[in-house]
DNA sequence: TTTTTTAGTCAAGTAACTTGACGTTAAGCT
DNA sequence: AGCTTAACGTCAAGTTACTTGACTAAAAAA
């Protein structure tokens, strides 16, 4: 990739800062983009699309529908049509709840609870990497520090 | 938000584990929102879009179109799109290779040079808090293990 | 010179959302 | 009890942020 300009900028252009925005985005990229293609691996391609992060969100319960959204920091109709898309590959499943005609509870399915279960595997495997990787001490500290950043954007 | 599912799910569900992944990308997502919202409340409301992410590919000499598609992991064609709308608002230009009639080099306007300092100054804030949080050993740690991870995911 | 590659552009399609409008059911008030 | 208001899920249509495909002009390679 030749980037060498051939002539001088018009104005002095501004310089590129590292900052730790940028490593964040970079690591958290890498994670997702590894546990995504891990799971598509394994066959369960609806996790390379955006219904896959949803699922994420459905608790050992079972879930009302809107409160998946607010979950997901979505609206209820986002919800539906990944829903609807979850429901026609077999994941997930409508269950109307029985004392509020209005509201359905979304479970997994059968197939659903595997590919979970699945997940939750990568996920360990993943971490266990990264301690191999880094070293438990410094695991520990970076998941220390990341809670900090988490904690205190919720305080506002 | 009552949650409480009044019936047994059909199936035992499986458990929502905690991990790494949703750490970082909650960690990542606050930085995000802070540094864009930081953005806007400044005036530079092209920041809360897409095109925002863009302009922190160009280098102090100006990019080619097409690098910068490459730097950003994106087709010329998304580029070139963003692109256009950031010309109309007048925060970067195409200017023309005179060494290479196909070429065009992007750099900042007089107005995108201030934004992009302004940007740099909001990411040195974020930055210098996220120390005053955690405190600089900390700081540091989490920084060597996120390049870690980055470093590990482009060897593969 | 002829062929192939590269830079940028125009057009049309898709994924992942959004806002708006409904029908139904439950909850709160009088 | 009746009336009003709010909540749940749904249908439809629009927007944003991309993508793939087709093309032109210019440079590089054969």
């Amino acid at each position: 990739m030749d980037d060498e300009n051939p002539m001088e900028p018009t104005r002095k252009q501004p310089e590129l800062i590292d900052h730790i925005g940028w490593d964040l985005w970079r690591a958290t990229d890498s994670w997702v983009r590894r546990f995504t293609q891990a799971m598509v691996d394994r066959g369960y391609f609806w996790f390379g699309e955006a219904r896959g992060g949803l699922i994420q969100h459905i608790g050992p319960g079972g879930v009302p529908q809107t409160a998946l959204a607010a979950r997901a920091g979505m609206t209820k109709q986002a919800v539906q049509q990944h829903l609807d898309d979850l429901v026609k590959d077999s994941v997930v499943e409508r269950i109307p709840d029985p004392l509020d005609a209005r509201r359905k509870w979304v479970q997994f399915t059968a197939d659903g609870i595997l590919a979970f279960e699945t997940a939750n595997e990568i996920k360990r495997a993943i971490e266990a990497d990264y301690q191999r990787l880094m070293g438990k001490a410094a695991f520990d500290g970076m998941k220390r520090s990341l809670a900090l950043i988490i904690a205190d954007t919720d305080r506002s």
